[in-house]
DNA sequence: CCCTTTCCGTACGCCAGCGTATGGAACGCA
DNA sequence: TGCGTTCCATACGCTGGCGTACGGAAAGGG
């Protein structure tokens, strides 16, 4: 490995974030990842707090950002545009297992406060959308939170205990069409 | 603090397992909690680890099965007993958040072999309640691994970020509701 | 070609946890 | 009361992370 630049600091960052959890995001590990050593890493940074949150930042535009600006430059349909969150989503999480070990433990600051803007980033996005689908507001937002909530187990779910997932594509397939109905069910079907 | 047994220990480590993870599971800041020195720990366990694995073993019990033995005894109709066990579980992750910080960091085997027998026996008992119910086999599974990874994510949320969380009883009722919904609409609304 | 700026390697001190050794306190029983 | 067993405190070495200091290599412009 030549000479470094910060980005290539963050982006291994990123990727031990999402394998590894927040504490795995440190110095001397990922120098000797990067087949280097410390005394590169406080060039470029001023501290191991300095790259987290970096990291955190990054994290955010690619896993939230980024995604919301690609349904939204691909169709036009409110509908249409939840079917291909959910789908993007789901096979985001399959691709990449251990996806969101961040969430893990949240004792520090700066990944609470990253946890709570992706959160409420990505509910009010799936709000929005039912909302675009003609639901009331106060449903939409309801099941925009029963929705996230059961991605996030889902997730948590294929990353520690992948075992008690169903496995085949059609079983998968049936999962994701239960989790469609109670988005789109029509408001009557709630007391 | 007089004498401890190696029960206190047990009982301190479950504590701080589901307040600060598994990581917060260590010798001497558990020893300071309960006044005492390490070599009180390592006269009743021999090892950390051997502490950890012990309070997962309580954690498992209180957290699973013993929930499990309640709704047994306190009514027949799988209906009633699928509505207390939302009950319990929801209200017992609002009264003590941070439930399952453990979740987290499921890099440890022991961790994670626990994880997946409490996901294991939970999921299965819930699709065991919905085929009492009435509903054929896969459909039960499904709705199953669903409705838990929707009280993971929930909890997960909760733990995390409880500000994107619906605040008034009335707004928990109505979530509660969705959910419910869910789990015992009749089998002709999925495709 | 040289010198300045940019970048990296090494050595050091610090902190915090794990596990061990050992002496001694506290208890129980005769 | 005496004594053996049970339990705990202290001191120590080890590991592994963070952050700093400083010397030196690697560009790159003049």
């Amino acid at each position: 490995m030549a000479r470094l630049a910060a980005d290539d600091w963050i982006t291994a960052a990123v990727r031990v974030l999402l394998t590894d959890g927040p504490d795995a995001v440190a110095v001397q590990p990922l120098a000797r990842r990067l087949g280097t050593t410390k005394g590169s890493f406080y060039w470029h940074f001023a501290s191991r707090d300095d790259l987290l949150r970096a990291a955190l930042r990054r994290w955010l535009q690619l896993g939230t950002e980024d995604v919301i600006d690609t349904i939204e430059g691909a169709t036009e349909d409110p509908v249409e545009r939840a079917r291909l969150l959910i789908r993007m989503v789901t096979e985001h999480s399959l691709d990449n297992p251990g996806q969101l070990r961040l969430l893990a433990t949240a004792d520090h600051p700066d990944v609470r406060a990253a946890l709570e803007t992706a959160a409420r980033r990505r509910i009010g996005y799936v709000a929005r959308l039912l909302r675009a689908a003609g639901l009331p507001a106060a449903v939409a937002r309801r099941r925009a939170v029963l929705a996230y909530s059961a991605y996030l187990g889902h997730a948590q779910l294929a990353d520690t205990t992948p075992g008690v997932l169903p496995t085949g594509p059609a079983a998968r397939r049936a999962l994701l069409t239960a989790l469609t109905e109670l988005l789109f069910a029509s408001v009557d079907t709630e007391t």
